[in-house]
DNA sequence: GATGAATGAGTTTTCATTCAT
DNA sequence: TATGAATGAAAACTCATTCAT
């Protein structure tokens, strides 16, 4: 990955996220880019090849933040690291999550199995510590947490520690 | 509103739903809603102002729908129909809302502010019930009935009823 | 001659005169003459009949500011008035007149045969005054009048007292 | 400037004079100078800014033209090159010069000024000749070149030879 | 006579993509 | 690799004109 090809991800991620895929033209990314129009498709093929890099790299970037908690022993470390999940993200970062939210509207290949591996965790944690229906604890609190990571990155949520405790305290952690 | 203008209403909220708004011909829309695509413009001046027509509907149904619950007096009540609410959807409505919620994330303009009643209702009601922190029980509900909207309308949920029963559970309802 | 048919000529002529005839919409003139656009079709065919409505117009308007000076016998006055026609214009004549100069570089239709009275009566005038040259006389004394009005209409002469008495001199008026 | 560039300016100059600014379509421009009409914008912006680019090059041109005689010291010469101005301009150049006098009428912006320093160096001139009202006398004479310009461009004037003359004499040249 | 909804052809403009250099 | 001129197809939008009421 040369530094140019780097740019041109960058300068995507940042308009797409801003506009929408559909909504972003390859000019406009060029410019942001600060490279040639040409060389998006040189690296890319076209803008869809593009737009799967960035899938592919979020896909890694989840994988690489679920790992931990999934590899977890712990149930209770399980089910705290999973709440404190959307609000560990750092400002930096939200261009890129941003994105990634929006996408899940925008393609129908986005789905949602990639939480699988965590709501098993999920499951298995709950199924531990006793509670009465684990499997739909675990639906119910992967949903929330997609729910939190929607109104932080979108602004809505200005108490963002003291919901984060008011939740973990839900937990009797 | 004439036939037509509705049909184009129609059309749009259909096709924007399916493929967003930005990746939404106008051509696309006046041959769905059988009707030239002139017309389109000249009712709604342009793309935009047809897609605001659409944001104002949605404005008023989701008024319509969260009036009866911010006009209950029994805490109880005001909860339950709260949860309630996104397993109430009709399947045949399932594109309308669809769309607003792809809305929130393709314009800027989307803001949360539309569920500030609904919100206070359900501090009210949590005060009322003698919970310990009413604000934050309202807005953590509410973010989560957004969140299973979305999970329903994306089809992530095919145990709608379970988890409904679960949620109520949660609360003694 | 109803009224509604005058308040779509007026429109037309202020419109045409500002932007020109191709660029000026018959939408636009139905809403400054605060008429149905239908009705401008259903008293003038189409766009060119209107147009051609505003030029008879003035063709009747130059006929009879002309008159005057053609059927006038004193040679004198018969210069003196052509001097003074361009300075004698209205205010509130003013777009009507930039129309008709505008529409000399719109039509090709719009010939400057109209002028030939004027300038056979110029010559006539410059023969009883022992002129050398009576027809070029004429000739380049009505080309002169024509473009003091044009700089009139477009603003470019803010002395117009003193060039009109400066011209007169010329002619020993 | 590449070729194609080039050849859209030349097809738009011969286009917006036959036809007026607006009544000439992008499309035809482009099939005029053999070329996408994508190109057009994609070096001229929109439809408007190929428009600037021939208003400046017109601009440009009349610099050219205005600087010899603005320049010159013999007064009676500075006169008779300016009475000559309008007769020397060649067949070829006829359609950017029809273009320049129509542009005057079509656009807002196209200003005298452009004029002044002629205006200036003929006041001198006539100054220095001792006329009695050399500020006039250039207001005048150059008020009248344009004039003849624009009656030569039309075809108005079959007899250039006799009337350059006849001015040239007016002005003991 | 008058309206205004509706149309279809055309206009300006955008955009992903190709290609010569 | 990298550029940027060039393209063709499609997008948004305009407009003169028709027609039912």
């Amino acid at each position: 990955m040369t530094e140019k090809q780097e740019n041109i991800i960058q300068a995507a991620i940042k308009l797409f996220s801003e506009r929408g895929y559909a909504a972003t033209s390859t000019n406009a990314i060029a410019k942001e880019a600060a490279v040639s129009e040409g060389l998006i498709f040189r690296h890319f093929g076209n803008k869809e090849g593009l737009l799967h890099a960035i899938i592919k790299t979020g896909e890694e970037v989840l994988k690489q933040m679920l790992f931990p908690i999934v590899m977890e022993n712990d149930p209770k470390l399980v089910i705290k690291r999973t709440i404190e999940l959307p609000f560990d993200v750092k400002k930096e970062d939200y261009e890129f999550w941003k994105l990634q939210f929006k996408l899940k509207w925008e393609l129908k290949e986005y789905s949602h199995e990639k939480m699988f591996p965590l709501i098993n965790a999920l499951t298995v944690a709950f199924k531990k510590l006793g509670y009465d229906n684990p499997q739909l604890e675990a639906q119910y609190l992967t949903i929330y947490i997609e729910a939190i990571g929607e109104a932080i990155l979108k602004g809505y949520l200005n108490n963002g520690a003291e919901i984060k405790q008011f939740i973990l305290n839900k937990y009797d952690l």
